[in-house]
RNA sequence: GGCCCAUUGGUCAAUCGGUUAAGACGCAGCCCUCUCAAGGCUGAAUGAUGGGUUCGAUUCCCGUAUGGGUCACCA
C-alpha cells in the first residue's frame, strides 16, 4: 500500500488535492429533478442523431425540473475541428435545445460544476488517476505502440481475444519497485486501469429503455490517461458524470459494449452509479439494407439540411418526438392546440430497435404544421428563415410585403380548404414563383406550356383568351367570375357542365376545365395551381390583363 | 470471428397470453371539383424461422436466420 502511494506521488508530484477535495468542491446537487447532459465531441456540425440524443436529454431534465447541461468532450485533439463548438451551440439554439448549464458558446460557460470542456479539466482527471494508482487500481504502462501491435497480431493469429489483459498485460505484473524505477528513469508511460474483472463472468445492469442487460465483465486494462496526459472517453465519462452529478447517462447504443468498463471504473473510484439509457441508432434505407445515417452519404444526417431547406424547426422536433415515443402522434391528434412539449416522453416507451429516418413522415408533419399557420405567421417565419438561408426568396417577398401576405393567404385563411402543398419554406421558390413578375417573365421566355390537340388548337386557345379578356371584370365575385368562364366556354363550343360533358364528349371541343386550364396557363404558365380566381385577385387587374394580353401576342 | 442489441405491412408502430392484429406515413381506387393540393370514403399490405411452455402465444423460453453495434493512447 505504502508503495502504491509512493508511486502515485512520484507520478503526480505537484498534485496535492484529493478526490475528497473534489467531492467538496462539486457537492451533490440540491434538486429533485434529473440531471442530464449532452456531451458531443467538437468534430463538426450537429448530427441528426445527436439532435435526437440532445432532445431526449433536454426533455427528461425539463419534465422533472432538473438540469440539462452541455459538455464538450474534446480529449481527442487530433480529431477536433475548428469552430465546431460555435456551430454546435448555434445549431442547438436554433432548435431550441438550450442547456441550463455548461458550455453556452465557444467563449462562455455557465454553472458551478465546470469547467465543462474536458481539455480544461486535466487536473481533475489527474487527481482521480492518482487516487486509483495510490489504491493499486491503476498503473503506469511503459509498452510502446510497436509492442502493442505485435501483441495484437499474435492474438489475432491465435484467434484470441485482442487487447491488453491477463498475460498480455505486461506492465501490470511489474513490481511496484520496478514501476518506480522506470518512472524515475524518465521512461514514457500512459496509465491503465488494473482490471480485476473476469471475462467469463457476467454482470448485469439496468438500461432504462431495454431493461436488464447481461454482459461479460470487463477484464481489459484499458487506458485511462493517454500519452498527451488527457483522459480517454471512459475515464472522463466516469469522472465528469460523477462530479457534475449526472443522474441519467443517456447516449447512443454504441456505448452498450463498454458499459462494463464504466461499471468497473465507477466502482473502483467509489462513485455511485448513474442510471443508464441507450438509444437506438437512427438508420437510413440504403438499397435493400439499413445502415447508420452517414455524415458523408446522407444529406439529412446533418441538422443543417433541415435548416437550409427551410423545414420548420417545430416540424423536425415533432418528427423526432414521434420517433422517441410513437404515442406522440395520437396524443398530438387529441391535443391540437397544446404545445408539443406538454407531451411527456417516457424512456420505457422508447422502441429499442433502430428506426429508419422517414423523410415522408417528416414531410407530412411539416405540411401539417405549415398548413395550420396563418398567412401572417407564415410570412414572418419565411422572412426570418430566408434572410439567413435564401436571399433570393427574401428579396422577392420584400418587393411588396402586402402582396406577399395576400399570396400566402390563398386558400389558407379559410379552415374548410387548407392547402398542404408547402412542405418547407424553400418550396416557395417552386410553387409560388409565378407571382413574381421577374420570375414569371423568365419562365415564359421559352414559351408557354399549352398542350394542343386536334380540337383545341393554337387558334382555339387564342380565341378563348381573347373572349375571356373581353368579358373579364376584376370586380366580379367568385361566382360571377365562374359564370363568365362558363360563358366563354359555351360561346366557343366547350361544354360548361362536367356531367353533361362526360355523357357526350364528342359533341364538344372540350370542357370547362380546359377553358380554365387555358386561362391558368396564360397567367401562371402552370397546369396546376391553387384556385385561379384567387390568384387573379392577388395579382390585381392590371397584371392579369397584361399577362393575358402578352400571351395572346405570343400566340400570334 | 467473440460479445452485445434488435426482428409485427414498404416505413413508423399498438397490443402489458385470449383482438376481426389498432392507428399514422406512403401506395391504389372512388367521390368532391376549374387543375393541383386538401378533404371524404374504400382498398391492398404485417407477427423472420424451427422448437418448446400453456387449454390458448405476436406476446414467455431456447435454437437458427437476418440486420445493426462493438472489440484503439476515437469518442
Amino acid at each position: 500500500m505504502e508503495k502504491y502511494i509512493e508511486l502515485s506521488n512520484l507520478m503526480f508530484p505537484e498534485l496535492n488535492k484529493t478526490v475528497e477535495d473534489l467531492e467538496t468542491k462539486y457537492p451533490k446537487r440540491n434538486i429533485e429533478g434529473s440531471v442530464t447532459r449532452f456531451a458531443p465531441s467538437p468534430t463538426g456540425f450537429l448530427h441528426t442523431g445527436a439532435l435526437f440524443t440532445s432532445l431526449v436529454n433536454k426533455r427528461i431534465a425539463d419534465q422533472t425540473n432538473g438540469i440539462f447541461y452541455l459538455r464538450i468532450e474534446d480529449t481527442d485533439k487530433k480529431r477536433e475541428v475548428d469552430g465546431s463548438v460555435t456551430l454546435l451551440t448555434s445549431e442547438m439554439k436554433k432548435f431550441g435545445i438550450l442547456p441550463n448549464e455548461g458550455v453556452m458558446s465557444d467563449t462562455e460557460e455557465v454553472g458551478e460544476y465546470g469547467p465543462y470542456t474536458q481539455s480544461k479539466r486535466e487536473e481533475i482527471y489527474n487527481i482521480c488517476a492518482k487516487h486509483l494508482i495510490s489504491k493499486g487500481f491503476a498503473y503506469p504502462c511503459f509498452c510502446t505502440n510497436e509492442m502493442l501491435s505485435v501483441t495484437r497480431e499474435m492474438q489475432e493469429k491465435n484467434k484470441q481475444m485482442s487487447g491488453y489483459y491477463g498475460i498480455y498485460a505486461r506492465c501490470r505484473n511489474l513490481s511496484v519497485e520496478e514501476m518506480i524505477e522506470k518512472v524515475k528513469s524518465g521512461e514514457k508511460y500512459i496509465i491503465r486501469l488494473k482490471s480485476s474483472g473476469n471475462h467469463m463472468k457476467k454482470i448485469s445492469f439496468i438500461d432504462m429503455i431495454r431493461g436488464k442487460i447481461d454482459i461479460a465483465e470487463n477484464d481489459q486494462d484499458i487506458v485511462i490517461i493517454k500519452s498527451d496526459n488527457l483522459p480517454t472517453y471512459h475515464f472522463a465519462h466516469v469522472v465528469d458524470d460523477h462530479f457534475m452529478r449526472t443522474t441519467h447517462v443517456m447516449r447512443g447504443e454504441e456505448w452498450i459494449p463498454s458499459v462494463p468498463i464504466h461499471l468497473e471504473l465507477f466502482t473502483k473510484m467509489g462513485f455511485k452509479l448513474p442510471k443508464f439509457a441507450h438509444f437506438p441508432t437512427i438508420m437510413v434505407q440504403d438499397g435493400v439494407s439499413k445502415r447508420k445515417l452517414s455524415k458523408r452519404k446522407d444529406k439529412e444526417a446533418a441538422v443543417s439540411f433541415f435548416l437550409n431547406n427551410g423545414y420548420p424547426i417545430e416540424a423536425v422536433l415533432e418528427y423526432l418526438l414521434s420517433v422517441i415515443n410513437s404515442d406522440y402522434e395520437p396524443w398530438r391528434m387529441k391535443n391540437l392546440d397544446k404545445d408539443m412539449f406538454d407531451f411527456n416522453i417516457r424512456l420505457e416507451k422508447m422502441n429499442s430497435a433502430g428506426a429508419l429516418f422517414d423523410i415522408f413522415k417528416l414531410n407530412d408533419i411539416s405540411k401539417e404544421y405549415i398548413s395550420k399557420l396563418t398567412s401572417k405567421e407564415l410570412l414572418d417565419k419565411i422572412l426570418i428563415w430566408s434572410k439567413e438561408y435564401n436571399q433570393e426568396i427574401f428579396d422577392l417577398l420584400n418587393i411588396d410585403l402586402v402582396f406577399s401576405l395576400k399570396m400566402l393567404g390563398i386558400e389558407r385563411d379559410n379552415v374548410k380548404k387548407i392547402r398542404k402543398d408547402l412542405v418547407k419554406y424553400e418550396d416557395i421558390s417552386t410553387s409560388f414563383i409565378y407571382f413574381f413578375d421577374k420570375k414569371f417573365e423568365e419562365d415564359i421566355r421559352n414559351g408557354y406550356d399549352f398542350e394542343y390537340t386536334d380540337k383545341i388548337t393554337k387558334e382555339v386557345v387564342k380565341q378563348v383568351l381573347s373572349k375571356y379578356l373581353e368579358i373579364y371584370n376584376h370586380n366580379d365575385d367568385k361566382e360571377l367570375w365562374f359564370s363568365r368562364v362558363k360563358l366563354v366556354a359555351s360561346s366557343l363550343g366547350f361544354c360548361s357542365d362536367m356531367k353533361e360533358y362526360k355523357l357526350n364528349p364528342e359533341k364538344y371541343i372540350g370542357n370547362i376545365s380546359d377553358v380554365a386550364g387555358i386561362i391558368r396557363i396564360s397567367i401562371t404558365n402552370r397546369k396546376n395551381t391553387p384556385d385561379i380566381y384567387a390568384i387573379m385577385q392577388v395579382l390585381g387587374e392590371s397584371k392579369v390583363k397584361s399577362r393575358i394580353n402578352n400571351c395572346i401576342n405570343y400566340l400570334i
